[in-house]
DNA sequence: GGTTGCACGATTGTCGAACAAGCGGGTATC
DNA sequence: GATACCCGCTTGTTCGACAATCGTGCAACC
């Protein structure tokens, strides 16, 4: 027997502006209709549909610019992002669980990349790469040059559900990425191996050289692995720190 | 300049909340104190806390079990996913960029399953495809039970980041394959292709060969596709249906 | 003794009215 | 024409209140 669950009204009203949302009947951009406006149109107070909004909030369906008014919005796959992360984060998932994805759709991700092979890209990775040598002359942190890099490659695919699925991982995998780039054993070599693959990268993707785009970005990833395991840091910790990339 | 954003009473309370979880001194499990001790402890009204909460719900790391008392929980993946799908859709995400990474995917959740071969997954891979073939003799859907068979595949991973990756893939497919099923191109000749693949794939299984499982999976993913095309569906469409699969 | 019924307190869901603060826009002023 | 000011609208928050429901303990009943 299965429980019943008595409508709440703030749900209902949830529901509702999402629908609605999704209908195309409030579109993109404009505002939201003010939080009295609604609870006359839906017959309940204004409470009960700010606790509705409150979810629409989160979903990402309504966004604050500006002012205080709300606007209707979508949804961006960063922002949801940071919610399934710490999701993961709770169920103490292993850096091998992340790693053996993160593989999978960074090959993925270039391979996607390589086929729609365009100027801009590798502009925008040789760029990448010579600021990721002078932070690496500096002694500078290149954790999120990094992270810039696999993003670019992925950005360039197009592909919004590969930015989707890619998204809770490089959250995740920023943290283990920079305790394996402050360990004192491989602090010395692991940035100059870093540079040295994504420069290789970078050369398939001008050559137009899509399996040679697969095969370094495949040696990369398995490459952070085997630094792992050399740090001595064990493969199998949960991917625990709650360290979080700057966003601007 | 960047535009001062002044703190939200609500949105302190929604992150003070998620904050204790994370940190344990919440634990999961336990019933969340009620809305009163909440507003007494923060120095704010009910009403606050209650839109707090709404947040904190909508997320995943409280539930309503039985009555009405809110328990603290884990997000799960298959509670995040719904959401991401939504967004994806609004995006207006064309069957091509999920084809892409559901072809890497399973391919990958394939492999991983493969390594970690158990017993148990044959078996019951074994009772899907009897079940599928039943439901093909009478002529019924097969969709839920195609969903069905890579989910057991996905889950005996036991990669976390996996099955959340694969969930608003997993989600958005089955509209598609719905479609595909039901085409007059497609119907007779599909479930047939469906199940042979199937079966393939249980006895690379079977016999613990990794490559064949790998290989009959990719096949297996890019047949689908191929019915796609041959059925005159365009695969620049978007996934646009909003059928969702049952759930029990 | 076990079950049923009931009263009571605790808790959630909803409502109503109110006020401070910030933003936008119109208006007066120079 | 530019600037300062004022006023209304909207949001965030508070206080107070009440119905509905759930859990529980207690009592009555078979």
């Amino acid at each position: 027997m299965k429980r019943l669950v008595l409508p709440k009204a703030y749900q209902a009203v949830h529901e509702a502006l999402e629908e609605a949302i999704l209908d195309g009947r409030l579109k993109t951009g404009e505002p939201l209709p003010t939080e009295t406006d609604l609870a006359g149109k839906f017959g309940v107070t204004r409470h009960t549909v700010r606790e509705g909004i409150r979810v629409l909030e989160q979903t990402g369906f309504v966004k604050r610019e500006a002012g205080r008014r709300l606007f209707v919005s979508l949804p961006r796959y960063d922002e949801l992002a940071p919610r399934a992360s710490r999701a993961l984060l709770m169920q103490k998932v292993t850096f091998r669980e992340l790693w053996e994805v993160a593989l999978q759709l960074e090959v993925c991700a270039a391979d996607l990349a390589a086929s729609r092979n365009s100027r801009k890209l590798v502009e925008a990775l040789r760029e990448n790469l010579s600021q990721m040598e002078a932070a690496i002359k500096r002694g500078r942190d290149i954790v999120e040059l990094d992270i810039a890099f696999h993003s670019l490659i992925a950005e360039a695919t197009e592909n919004r559900v590969l930015l989707l699925a890619r998204e809770p991982v490089t959250l995740l995998f920023y943290p283990a990425l920079k305790k394996l780039l402050k360990h004192p054993k491989t602090r010395e070599i692991s940035p100059q191996r870093l540079l040295e693959a994504h420069r290789h990268i970078v050369q398939a993707f001008q050559d137009r050289n899509n399996a040679a785009v697969k095969e370094w970005m495949s040696k990369h990833i398995i490459d952070f692995r085997r630094g792992y395991d050399f740090a001595g840091l064990d493969i199998d910790d949960i991917a625990d720190s709650r360290v979080e990339p700057a966003r601007k």
